[in-house]
DNA sequence: ACGGATGTTTCACACAGTGAAACAGAGAAC
DNA sequence: GTTCTCTGTTTCACTGTGTGAAACATCCGT
């Protein structure tokens, strides 16, 4: 890999920032010296640099950092840059008021899925809890829905071992690529509790103009209002109606086989 | 100033970094080198090295670089590990069903106040929309309310030029100076259409257990809903009773005079 | 085919970033 | 009240890393 034109101070330091953003959101120096294996010195100076440029506050008391505003603001402006969210937003409102049901949109980072939007079927607020939020791919709608279209490289580097979170969940290789032969042939992935016991969702992904899957949309809901009957009669062909919409508005047409670029 | 503790090749990472925050969310090398100052070579291997940490995507075509899903885990999880949050949170939901206009909270970073949750009326969604974004604290309510309640020294150093956002706007120090001493004495903030030609608002302020003013809340709502007198005799007790609750909540006395600590 | 952009690569040098180890302080243990 | 231990701060000498200049490669418009 290119390792010429990588700074290793700046990776150093992103790499300790970056340990906010997991776990802990508040860390003590000792901490972040045995989770980040640098020398005490170093991380001293890297967390120093860091608070000093306003991505991390320390509490003077507790002598705990903890990610500073600097970070917010770059954080909202990723989201407000990205153009699928302002595309698909409009689509998920109809989606969550059209069934009654919670809309999500997502995209796929690695091995995870990452919330980018979300509405809600009950108006009222918490929206933005889970947003930027992060679940394994092979146990979402959205990440099946996603996985569907990598090419077999990019499916095998990007899955590690396959832990379950219910009963539900695939963890065996081979029902996994079963599963998503069947998604690419019917366009629609769904999910029933393989996440959330007692949560059911179905998914479809969303081609940008050069006919690559860049994410996915969904509708979530309690096994008490959708049956495994509705999820594929009824939601799925709304969700792949809405994804295909937010596609051509993105640049996609639809065409036959491989596109030559 | 303790420049011995800082490292310059992560500083000017994050600088760069740090550009992405502002104005354009997609640039080009060539853009980031006059932006920044840097030599080409150098702001070359730092955007390799952010993008090969995933803070930035380069888009292949256009060769742009553009925020990185890393920084988006980050954002989240810093405004998730932010009490305040979490404490003022149902207090917003209340206010904006009591009132029926919008709740937002926020906080003073330098001369700008930064969103850090809002609540809206029709509650359908559009609800991150704004949030992490920043306004100039003198045209706002809640930077008012913050203002106010700072000492002489940190008033000097964070105010600039106070540029104006509207006709209604305050860009006099005596005159700022005049409003903040009126905010003291009420204990609550208005916004006349200072930011916005048609809004209005009303903001307290929120303090923490240390007795020291660490954020806001307010509402703000359209002229035509909002008169004046609405504004001072309803909306503002409405507010400052929100305000304080919250205070108490994160272990907030209140008591006479200063505080030995 | 040419000119002027922009992005990529190379190179030699200086000094910035590094770890070890010494120092300071605050609690806890007794 | 004294000692011990754990954490955070500072110093220091060395070397390896980040640096700018300048050469090279590509693309695009005309």
């Amino acid at each position: 890999m290119s390792r010429t034109y990588t700074i290793e101070a700046l990776v150093r330091g992103l790499r300790v920032l970056s340990l906010f953003g997991t776990s802990e959101s508040e860390m003590t120096l000792q901490q972040i010296v045995t989770a980040s294996g640098l020398s005490k010195s170093t991380a001293f100076r890297i967390l120093s640099t860091l608070e000093h440029e306003g991505y991390l506050v320390r509490d003077e008391d507790t002598l705990r950092y903890r990610p500073g505003l600097a970070v917010l603001r770059l954080g909202f402006t990723a989201l407000s840059g990205l153009g699928i969210r302002e595309t698909a937003h409009p689509h998920l409102r109809r989606l969550s008021r059209e069934t009654g049901e919670t809309a999500s949109l997502s995209t796929l980072d690695g091995t995870e899925v990452i919330y980018l939007d979300r509405v809600r079927n009950r108006a009222i607020v918490g929206v933005v809890l889970g947003l930027g939020s992060r679940i394994p791919a092979h146990c979402a709608s959205m990440g099946k829905a996603m996985l569907a279209f990598l090419t077999d490289e990019e499916l095998e580097q990007v899955l590690g071992d396959l832990a379950p979170r219910t009963p539900h969940s695939i963890t065996d290789r081979t029902r996994l690529a079963e599963e998503l032969a069947r998604v690419r042939q019917r366009g629609f992935a769904i999910n029933d509790q393989e996440l959330e016991v007692g949560l059911r969702a179905v998914a479809a992904p969303i081609w940008n103009h050069q006919r690559r899957v860049i994410a996915a949309i969904n509708i979530t809901g309690s096994v008490s209002t959708i049956s495994r009957q509705r999820l594929v009669e009824d939601l799925a062909p709304t969700v792949m109606r809405s994804a295909h919409e937010i596609s051509e508005e993105l640049g996609f047409r639809p065409g036959l086989g491989d596109a030559a670029s």
